[in-house]
DNA sequence: ATGACGATTTACT
DNA sequence: GTAAATCGTCATA
């Protein structure tokens, strides 16, 4: 298999925290074609350094918690390896990596990358209005935060990930990161979950600075 | 039809 | 530290 091909479908046939910890290192690729000029491209990436696994029917904190299928979650009810994107706070987007089998409504969040292609464009897409200067570590420092700079939003809900085309994800390091390189924390934004709330479900890479600032 | 609520970010006291 | 921004989504009726 080629080093800088797609992870294939099987990659994301697996359990969501397996595919967290298996995530990090890895490349997620967005691809913007010029609306003028359909054949002129722009690719956007970075290394996923964050994500938080998801997991489903039981987790109370996931979209699916209790079997709940909804026009808004319906990607998630398919196969694995494809994008879950959905909108929050009346301004935000956030994507998910679909995991699993169907009907088994796991996800694992994209929460962080640490840019490497592309950093102007996203700094043009991060700095809407007033905005000025933005520091790099904090271009994607978030799940919210990286849709924006990659310009990522429902029209790409349900995107095959396997496939080379506007959004997917690339075999950028070939085995999960060694165990000391990973910390795993509670997940970020679930306050009232109860058992679920505190369990070790966010994984990100160590001493990473693109990580999402958290306040402690 | 209505109301309550976000898997967040940013700005401000 | 706290609060505002801002609206699609979903449960209830």
């Amino acid at each position: 298999m080629d080093k800088l091909s797609p992870l294939p479908r099987s990659f994301y046939h697996r359990d969501p925290v397996t595919v967290a910890r298996a995530l990090l290192g890895q490349t997620l690729v967005r691809i913007i074609e010029h609306k003028r000029q359909p054949t002129r491209v722009t690719r956007l990436a970075g290394i996923i350094v964050e994500t938080e696994a998801y997991l489903g029917l039981p987790d109370r904190a996931a979209h699916t918690y209790n079997g709940r299928r909804t026009p808004r979650n319906q990607t998630m009810w398919g196969d694995g390896g494809h994008a879950y994107v959905y909108f929050t706070y009346g301004m935000h987007h956030c994507v998910n990596a679909v995991v699993s089998q169907p009907d088994d409504p796991v996800a694992v969040l994209i929460r962080a990358l640490q840019p490497t292609e592309g950093i102007d464009l996203m700094f043009q897409h991060r700095n809407t209005g007033k905005n000025r200067a933005q520091k790099q570590t904090q271009l994607c420092a978030g799940p919210a935060r990286l849709c924006q700079a990659l310009q990522i939003d429902r029209t790409l809900d349900g995107t095959d990930l396997t496939q080379t085309h506007t959004l997917y994800i690339e075999r950028t390091r070939p085995r999960t990161l060694p165990k000391n390189q990973i910390i795993v924390t509670p997940r970020i934004g679930i306050p009232n979950a109860a058992d679920w709330t505190a369990k070790p479900l966010r994984f990100y890479i160590r001493n990473n600075p693109h990580v999402t600032p958290t306040h402690a």
